[in-house]
DNA sequence: AATTGACGTGATAGCGTTAACAGTCAAATT
DNA sequence: AATTTGACTGTTAACGCTATCACGTCAATT
């Protein structure tokens, strides 16, 4: 055997189909159309693949058929229960099903999307999950001229590339505004995750005070507190920061958990009493939300069955073709738990 | 244009080395390995990429060349802020280099495990992450014959089938065994994770009783509390158990965060004053662990750098295709927090 | 008896790229 | 001047599978 760069000195489909006597063609549509194969050339076939310990090559088939049986899915970071619970919905009705996921962030940034898209265009994805709301012009049209199913998620944009599961996050975001009001509190104010990063946080800061002023409250300026990044210790900052300026909020809003899981437990730390002293809310409604004493009163948003609908709708366009762009809205839920 | 599934009317190699005036290979060439072609062409090639819109069919590419730039990562679950940890690693380092990410959960089952792995060794995956600890004899030899580089990770396997890069569980628990009795704490209960699922938390769980065994603590068979799942509320559910056992435990130590989390939580909801009603203890060192009030005393795994580690050995493998199968063993940090 | 259709199977021809090798040509060396 | 070298480019033949079409066979229909 002189070793060489090429090929992998593997059994193939056609080792199969000698050792089974039958052609190959055969044994490509006894593993993957069995029903196209009579019963007796099956059994053959399944004991000649055991025999030889073939394993099909799936690039192979992949090209042949112009099929990958991938669906890939772009966050702008790997690091958020949100995005597991999305991915595990997602792999409970694909796994099944032969399709594998593949990912990647974008750390936020535009060019790292585009290079992206361009590189799963390139694997020929039979899916694509985008989580942002805007995108470049350059990669919708590639896109689209690839004719490959998109996703969008977690908001509803104005100008779908295809098909979207998702919630209004403005809407939700505003009805909470609207909420804390008719609750009775009366100076909130706002933690903010970076609004430069990912125009969904701006989308839910905007809903926050469209909904508060619609009751006639108003956010100062500088009530309106950004944290460094989305992390607890980030959200407990800010919340520091808060804290000094001595306003006698008595809310806090927050545009995500982790943020107000932040605030929650720094705000115990400086000897506020929750919610009497000042209450907090989340968006999100992450695992620890309801376990953190007292509980998180958050926007509930149901990332595991956003995931499981994204899973059934690549499988219904991928199997009929059916050229309908769905908008699912998934909605949201206020969960008043014991923070709010 | 007819209508037809083979093919996709895609630009193609050709197309763009027509439109340069250069033959297929140097297009090729250009993209993959520009340092063998010259400036000239370089640029006149770049041009007709742009002007035709080219993106490379990466599918046809790997079957070509027998490589996929794609690395894949299997878990237990795809649920846990330690997986994004690591993933978020692996990607900060092989994301820039071209590779993909591919991934796939077995949800605990040995029989799913196998089934993806003959997945991703026909996908042709260049590497693969497994972090369970035992494999089938079947996926050890399947991976071995196909020559496909293997990383195990989160522990230290006796017989690894390639390389590894983990930290020893059970050594960790033992120290943490013998630092909970060095700290003047007597009556030890332990919270577990459902041990049937995963080895690895058996390998805690036998590390925590050795290292209080050696202290001379005995851990009685009853305050040794299963929880249903690994989950903030089991833990919570569990540490109740431990509560009505009536048995004044002194400390708690739990198999991971994610259930330390819940007891602190349940504790102080049943009154306890952590640590002086109980301590608790974790493993982990997830994010919230600091920020708790008490901050939680846990082992710190650096599952972000346990990424990056990976990341870099593949690289190193790939490239320099060396032999060896190095162990890495990246160690662990007890943080002696508030809660213990 | 002739025709039709359903079913099962096989032969052929790609899918779009890259490995391997075979030039070509100018510059450098003998 | 003849040879060698090195940098670059091109030709050919895979890579391992599946879409497509063609071909039998046999039972059901006319």
């Amino acid at each position: 055997m002189t070793p060489t760069s090429r090929g992998s000195a593997r059994v193939r489909i056609e080792d199969v189909a000698s050792a089974a006597g039958v052609s190959a063609m055969t044994v490509s549509r006894a593993l993957n159309r069995p029903d196209l194969v009579s019963a007796e050339k099956r059994k053959i076939i399944a004991d000649a693949v055991k025999k030889t310990g073939y394993v099909p090559n799936l690039v192979a088939g992949n090209l042949a058929s112009n099929r990958s049986q991938i669906i890939a899915i772009i966050n702008p970071t790997l690091r958020t229960s949100i995005f597991s619970d999305l991915t595990q919905g997602m792999w409970d009705i694909l796994g099944p099903q032969g399709y594998q996921l593949l990912m990647g962030s974008t750390d936020y940034s535009r060019r790292r999307e585009d290079k992206l898209i361009k590189t799963f265009i390139g694997r020929q994805v039979d899916g694509l999950v985008l989580t942002g709301v805007s995108h470049s012009a350059v990669s919708r049209m590639a896109l689209q001229k690839n004719n490959i199913s998109v996703i969008e998620t977690f908001d509803l944009p104005e100008d779908p590339i295809d098909m979207v599961v998702g919630f209004s996050a403005f809407d939700a975001a505003a009805e909470m505004g609207r909420l804390v009001a008719e609750w009775g509190y009366r100076n909130p104010a706002i933690i903010t995750a970076p609004t430069t990063t990912d125009n969904r946080t701006q989308r839910r800061l905007d809903g926050f005070l469209q909904g508060l002023r619609k009751a006639k409250l108003k956010v100062k300026k500088r009530s309106i507190c950004e944290a460094d990044d989305i992390s607890i210790e980030a959200g407990g900052d800010a919340f520091g920061r808060l804290h000094d300026l001595r306003e006698d909020h008595d809310i806090v809003l927050c545009t995500n958990d982790i943020l107000a899981v932040g605030a929650l437990l720094a705000a115990q730390r400086h000897g506020y009493k929750i919610p009497n002293d000042v209450a907090i809310t989340g968006f999100g409604d992450i695992e620890i939300a309801k376990s953190l004493n007292p509980a998180l009163t958050t926007v509930r948003v149901r990332g595991y069955d956003i995931g499981r609908k994204i899973g059934a709708l690549f499988l219904e366009r991928l199997s009929t073709k059916s050229p309908q762009s769905p908008i699912c809205d998934m909605g949201v839920e206020i969960l008043r738990r014991e923070s709010a």
